[in-house]
DNA sequence: GCTGTTCAGTTGCATAAGCAACGAAAGGTC
DNA sequence: GACCTTTCGTTGCTTATGCAACTGAACAGC
């Protein structure tokens, strides 16, 4: 069945047998729900009470700035989740919408069911928890490595945090970016092209080398 | 008793009797341990496995920066708990350090019985994990608040994004923030006198008025 | 009253960074 | 091969910001 094949794979299901995901959803009180591109399983302002999971299309989370330009905070794809932290705090009013950008299917799991351990105690409702508590500090972690960046008041600094956290990552000087320069910037917060000046002057005074998405850390 | 004062007012004991909690601290295993100025609890590159609550006294989360200044994250005090999403997220090599400043008494819960339900199943059991699951979400949706700040490219939009943030929070157009200039230079990450010459620049075109710490926010 | 300290606003200056516009290389399509 | 698109590097210009140094006000201790 479709449904069990992005489950199973997914990290909030990890170490529970696939053959105990029925009863689990069925303990939990799942909704599943289509939403047609532009349609919002989440608008901003509205509570937010169930973790969603995408079980297939695309959406985006996105926020509406002061200057009423919508930005785009990230993109969803099959198996991704949202919600989770809203959920999980008891947050009143989304900061942020979830807007479908094709034909998706999401599924809903109502987070007091899952926080809640179920009457019969099943041994996969406490893993689920479990799970759902790693993905959360997991996130909370790439979180403060963000500020770590962002903290940082110059491009060169900024870039510098970024690479060297990759280097630490990958455990190599040579390493491979999940990004374009445009989404680079963008994840950095700083312009584009100032950006891309500043990466051929650290190249010129020999601290990196790069070509594409490939880099090398030379001196840290 | 003095220690159980602490506990029964902390978050991550919330909803748990008082009368309960010696027998959920035996269930956890917990080790306490003192400090003197200077000793760290945590070192970066530990793994840490247990999460730290503050008995007494006070500590620093540090950092040693690239330049190798040591900075100061935050400031522990009584009740404070540290280490919890390090430990979730099962990270090996801790990016920060933890360092008494005074005489400190540490109570340490290993994460791994704290997540795991126990054989008997106690129900202040279940409780703590709703604890911190809510704890680690609310620690994210901060993050998350800070990180919409730091993204913003000059000082004045990171000052408009942080008081309209305390202007919803605290329901009004005029509230206190709870820093001093220099702190909130360092939490906006923005150098003091820019800021300083920035605010008052604001003050002039008619956007906000302020005075020490008191601050209104005019249009938004 | 004197002195030291802290906190916040002010100012001058050098420079980093935003912004816009252009150009070159690579890849894809017909 | 001609054309389009995407991705990056390049450049000129303007402005915002960091930095350092100074000032004045408020406060505390002696």
């Amino acid at each position: 069945m479709e449904v069990l094949d992005v489950l199973s794979d997914n990290i909030l299901f990890a170490r529970i047998s696939r053959d105990d995901l029925p009863s689990l959803l069925s303990c939990l009180g799942v909704r599943k729900k289509r939403f047609s591109p532009g349609e919002s399983p989440v608008l901003m302002g509205d509570e937010v009470r169930e973790l969603g999971l995408m079980l297939s299309g695309e959406a985006h989370i996105t926020k509406t700035d002061d200057e009423g330009t919508r930005i785009i905070l990230s993109e969803l794809g099959r198996g991704d989740i949202f919600g989770e932290a809203l959920a999980c705090a008891g947050i009143e009013s989304s900061p942020v919408s979830v807007t479908a950008q094709t034909d998706c299917e999401i599924m809903f799991l109502p987070i007091r069911r899952v926080v809640t351990s179920c009457a019969s105690a099943c041994a996969f409702h406490v893993l689920l928890i479990e799970n759902l508590l790693r993905l959360i500090a997991e996130k909370n972690i790439l979180l403060s490595g963000r500020i770590d960046i962002l903290s940082k008041k110059t491009t060169r600094e900024k870039l510098l945090q970024y690479l060297s956290g990759q280097a630490d990552k990958t455990g190599k000087g040579t390493f491979l970016i999940p990004f374009s320069r445009d989404e680079l910037a963008d994840y950095l917060c700083v312009n584009r092209s100032a950006m891309s000046r500043e990466l051929c002057r650290m190249r010129d005074e020999g601290l990196i080398k790069f070509e594409r998405s490939r880099f090398t850390l030379l001196k840290y």
